[in-house]
DNA sequence: TTTGGCAGTCTATCCGCGAGAGTGCCAAAT
DNA sequence: ATTTGGCACTCTCGCGGATAGACTGCCAAA
């Protein structure tokens, strides 16, 4: 993006990898002892601590104090991530045991319950995965059942077979027969019509007809604003938030209730999300770059899910930046994958 | 002479109560001497000193050390809680807000969110309080809807009106005029029935007429139990978790953990809630006896709430065992009746 | 029955010390 | 020119000891 390339050499770019798998393990900062013994390469440690110096410069490496080992910095793990990564496979069988696990799932608000809970799982990281969006949500049915009084019950079918309801209070007490004629006008008018249009549409329709406009085309639009609502203030769905109170570095009460309450606040992980949900695969943000500092030494490995080509929504993983992002990411992409696939053979 | 048996005398029960009201300030074990200067009474530590030791004999306090302060025990809390405490009259003020926000919610979610988030924020503790359960939930109408090919949207309206919506698939395609036809069956056989009842007939209806059962009425029945399900495992709202990293007793990272994982188990905190649901009113349950050890250095304080003199269901708080009772139960009491009120103007 | 005094006990904290780990630099080896 | 071993230096961590502070329990006097 914006720094020219640094020069960092094939043998550079291996140590770093080494120090980070090493320091992913533990957390503690790797001296040039440890990575000598581990690294692969046949180094002494004087040549490591020289090489180590050069990724200090580069900003890629930092050491807690003068006498401690190197730990990755954040601009590290970012080059480590986009440049000297290479994921593991995923294991197939434990791909195989998920396969069967999300497809088992009936409701979809279970199937999304069920695959937060399966990231969370087997990542031992926090788990998310928003609500899908219906985006093209057709208006399929709408149906007005007489309760007491002046009191209507409607329901909206979407084209997804989803299903709104709320009750409504008329002005004045509505026949069965009323009903049945206001829901088959707007049946007939509407069915198939994507809701957003429906909406416009009567939105003109009450203003040119103001006579015959009537709480039923009121609360159908109502309705398809609701819908619309849904579309974009979806939910989110998380578990394993425990998991995070394993890693040393978050063990601070502070650090771990701002983390919480960043959790309990709907609206900004929403927006976090969002900010995935239209990328084109795997994104990674590392600590400070998600912009929220209460993420500050988290990061977070998002996949979008979509259905024929549509994204619906976002998962992921978040935990502390130092994971193993080779282990995780696979795991990511697979579980946007097979969601994808669950929420596909619903429709 | 001496007492014959050491009943606990007025000017002990003062102590203990002072000694608690100390101690729920800050959590620091409370010595003779402080407890002279702040119990009101003029005594010198000395004497407080003897009265403590025949506090400590009865179980009611107990000390960390030999040369701490006293703690209160979780006798010494129950016999505090049981006996001698004195709620703090509802500030009116405070009260009057919640009544408005409270009755600002529209919908029943909302409202039950609200409410809990209401409960941890005044209490700076964990609100909790249960989805209300609809008991006596009668039957009161069917639809069914066609969708593509054999698969076909019930949907089920019961007496609170509430909707229950699933997709079943049929063996056969149906006709609008079959579904029509069933559906019109189920309204005039149970509108106005007891759920539990419709189950009950509807099961031994499709043993007798094993021919004419149909994926209808195995449906219907299948709500039936959906909703029967929602009576029993009904879910219930959080909010506030982090408060309780405040509190230095819980500050352990272990304890937290083990906590937040028995929130998460959403099946035993039910159980736990469920319990309280028929009490009279409040109820009080300190440090482990709820039988829950997850809770161990824990207390919570439910009420339930209720509407026409039913129980709906119970909400509360959750906190260190060292809570201010008589601040925390005048709100979570009013909290409960203002949730029952505002449930009743809705129905 | 209450109180002051006093000895005894336990904790928390500070300090200093040494072990251990690791670095940086330099000069020698390759 | 790179790599390596050696060495001095730095910084943290953990341990033991000493001290201060906070209480208690008991006893004898008020």
């Amino acid at each position: 993006m914006k720094d020219p390339i640094p020069d960092i050499n094939e043998r550079a770019q291996m140590m770093l990898r080494a120090l980070i798998d090493r320091y992913v393990l533990d957390g503690q900062p790797v001296g040039s002892r440890t990575l000598a013994r581990e690294a692969g390469l046949e180094l002494s440690p004087a040549t490591i601590r020289n090489v180590m110096s050069d990724l200090e410069e580069l900003g890629f490496v930092a050491s807690p104090h003068t006498s401690a080992g190197r730990i990755p910095t954040v601009q590290g793990y970012r080059f480590f991530v986009d440049s000297l990564l290479t994921v593991q496979p995923l294991d197939e069988l434990a791909f195989e045991q998920m396969r069967l696990e999300i497809e088992s799932e009936q409701g979809q608000k279970d199937l999304i319950e069920s695959v937060t809970g399966m990231l969370s799982g087997i990542t031992h990281l926090a788990g998310v995965v928003t609500l899908p969006r219906h985006e093209h949500s057709l208006f399929k049915q709408v149906e007005f059942l007489p309760l007491s009084d002046n009191r209507v019950l409607a329901i909206l079918v979407t084209g997804d077979d989803e299903v709104q309801n709320r009750i409504i209070v008329t002005d004045k007490k509505c026949s069965p027969a009323e009903l049945q004629q206001a829901s088959n006008y707007l049946n007939s008018l509407f069915a198939g019509k994507d809701i957003a249009e429906v909406r416009t549409t009567l939105l003109s329709e009450m203003q040119e007809t103001r006579s015959t406009m009537n709480s039923m085309m009121i609360t159908a639009m109502q309705m398809a604003d609701q819908v619309l609502d849904n579309t974009e203030h979806g939910g989110f769905v998380m578990a394993g938030q425990t998991n995070l109170m394993e890693f040393e570095e978050l063990c601070n009460i502070d650090k771990l209730r701002k983390l919480f309450d960043a959790f309990s606040k709907k609206r900004d992980m929403l927006h976090l999300l969002d900010q995935c949900v239209n990328a084109e695969g795997i994104q990674i943000f590392i600590g400070e770059e998600s912009g929220y500092k209460m993420l500050d030494e988290c990061s977070m490995v998002t996949a979008p899910y979509s259905v024929e080509g549509e994204a619906l929504g976002v998962l992921g993983v978040i935990g502390p930046t130092r994971m193993a992002y080779d282990r995780i990411i696979p795991i990511v992409d697979a579980t946007a994958r097979l969601l994808g696939a669950a929420l596909n053979q619903k429709d």
